[in-house]
RNA sequence: GGCCCGAUGGCGGAGUGGUGACGCACCGGACUGCAAAUCCGUUUACGCCGGUUCGAUUCCGGCUCGGGCCUCCA
């Protein structure tokens, strides 16, 4: 078997997965905030993170999985000051924090799933609350000082901090001028808070009683805590954006180390996958406009279409957001769904022929250099247009892949790739009602008839396709 | 202002010190009443200037442009 190598941000090299508990992978994903919808530009970090999870049960390993739900309201600015993320979501659309977070969560976890994300452990933040508090007491007296809007962390207590961000104690002390006025009383620009006290007079949905007064626990806490709680620390691997890679991770590791009165960092790899990108730079939640998964479900996109989007790409890499390649993407899915249907009507044509052992080799090659997807998705359909394979090979071997690609390429069919725009100004029935009529038309050789319907239905974005036993589809923008 | 990253054909995007992935589009062919869908086949690239080398898209330096982080963020 192939070593997997994976490229660890800790070091910024490749190193070759050791699991810590033999035959067993522990992986951690920070998840998201549930005060909105997610983009897809989030939603690529969770096919990133599921796409290292299927190669690790690709390869054998017994997989632990957590991707935590933030329910919590956090700042939507400064670190310490500001709006709550979740109150102010709750304010606007007139519910509670605890509804805002519940519905953002079912609609997170629906969206996983169109995606093939396979399920893993969705831990809620505020059922960890207590845990965060002693976790926060444990290291107060020798890693934290309080000031009257709560508990925050030394970072000088641990050592290497922003090792993980490449940034020095020192470097981010004389970080050139700062944009943000920082929090009076605090000891070092980086330090950051473990609860934060709800000031006098004032009062949150969201708010639990602690040693530091009542208030709500800072962000970077809940990490550690729900890690060390259902991982145990040290854990394999710890992924996330990229964006974590600079505060976000490396106060999780300076809590962690505090925890342990160590320098061990809690995980062993820490992974970054970088991120969907537009014309404009990243998308963002917080400049205004953002595409939901739903979005392009409503534009008659697949989901996996989306998938396939992030495969073509490596995780490392900035991918580009375009409707173009979004419609790459499903071409390329519609017609290997469609060369699978080929194959199972040849399956009986015996076994003759060469097997897929060397492209299934090649395939786990791939994925084994650091998710190499783009190359793997190369090898799949290699397989499928090599003819000198017995259909049956061709089949096995595709399944086998699948494993890690989650297309659901033996499930899907080309009718369930077609999906109805959401703007489409006719119906299904309308549709076939047209077509039948045409087929008369065509039966009695009148093609002009027959042009001027198939005229109309592409005026409806319906596209004929007589050659093909689907019989039309969606034509996209 | 500080730190960091990227620049590959029409688009997206792998990868490599020397035989120029892959997908989509385009073009040609098959099929079709004509198209479309589908299948088969072909074409197009490595930002600029130097350096190292027998040879650089790949290594080094500079430049230009683009992006990220420094504030919640996948």
């Amino acid at each position: 078997m192939t070593d997997l190598r994976l490229f660890n941000s800790l070091t910024r090299r490749l190193e070759t997965f050791q699991p810590i508990h033999p035959g067993e992978a522990r992986i951690y994903s920070c998840g998201p905030t549930v005060y909105n919808y997610q983009h897809v530009g989030n939603m690529r970090a969770y096919v990133f993170a599921d796409t290292l999870g299927r190669v690790l049960s690709f390869k054998g390993y017994k997989l632990h999985h957590v991707i935590n739900i933030t329910d919590v309201g956090h700042l939507t600015s400064d670190a310490d000051a500001g709006d709550d993320k979740m109150e102010k979501a709750a304010a606007a659309q007139g519910k509670s924090a605890w509804d805002i977070a519940r519905h953002y969560q079912a609609v997170f976890e629906a969206d996983l799933a169109r995606l093939n994300i396979r399920k893993p452990r969705h831990p809620r933040a505020t059922d960890y609350v207590e845990a965060m508090i002693a976790w926060g007491q444990a290291i107060e007296a020798r890693h934290c000082y309080r000031l009257d809007s709560g508990l925050y962390f030394d970072v000088s207590t641990v050592p290497d901090y922003g090792r993980l961000a490449r940034a020095s104690t020192d470097a981010v002390e004389l970080g050139g001028e700062s944009r943000i006025d920082s929090v009076a009383g605090k000891r070092h620009p980086a330090d950051f808070a473990i609860w934060r006290t709800t000031p006098p007079g004032e009062s949150r949905q969201m708010e639990w009683d602690s040693p530091w007064g009542r208030g709500a626990p800072g962000w970077h806490i809940e990490c550690s805590v729900m890690s060390a709680e259902l991982l145990g620390h040290p854990f394999d691997i710890h992924t996330g954006g990229i964006d974590h890679r600079e505060i976000h991770h490396p106060n999780e590791i300076a809590q962690n180390q505090a925890h342990s009165c160590g320098p061990d960092t809690g995980a062993r790899i820490w992974m970054h996958n970088n991120f969907l990108v537009d014309r404009r730079g990243k998308m963002s939640k917080s400049s205004g406009e953002f595409l939901t998964l739903q979005a392009l479900v409503d534009r008659g996109y697949h989901p996996l279409a989306f998938r396939v989007m992030c495969l073509q790409a490596h995780y490392r890499s900035e991918l580009e957001f375009t409707w173009e390649g979004l419609g790459a993407a499903l071409t390329r899915l519609k017609r290997m769904v469609l060369s699978v249907e080929r194959l199972r009507a040849r399956q009986a044509e015996g076994a003759g022929g060469t097997s897929a052992d060397a492209e299934l080799t090649a395939f786990e090659d791939e994925i084994s250099n650091d998710l190499n997807t783009s190359n793997a998705l190369a090898v799949a359909d290699l397989v499928i247009g090599k003819s000198a394979i017995a259909p049956a090979q061709q089949l096995a071997a595709l399944e086998r892949m699948d494993q890690v690609l989650g297309l659901d390429l033996l499930g899907l069919n080309r009718e369930a790739l077609r999906l109805r725009p959401a703007q489409a100004t006719i119906t299904e029935a309308e549709i076939e009602a047209a077509l039948a009529r045409r087929k008369e038309a065509r039966a009695a050789k009148d093609f002009a008839t027959s042009d001027k319907i198939r005229d109309e239905l592409a005026a409806q974005g319906v596209e004929v396709m007589d050659g093909d036993p689907l019989g039309w589809d969606w034509k996209l923008p």
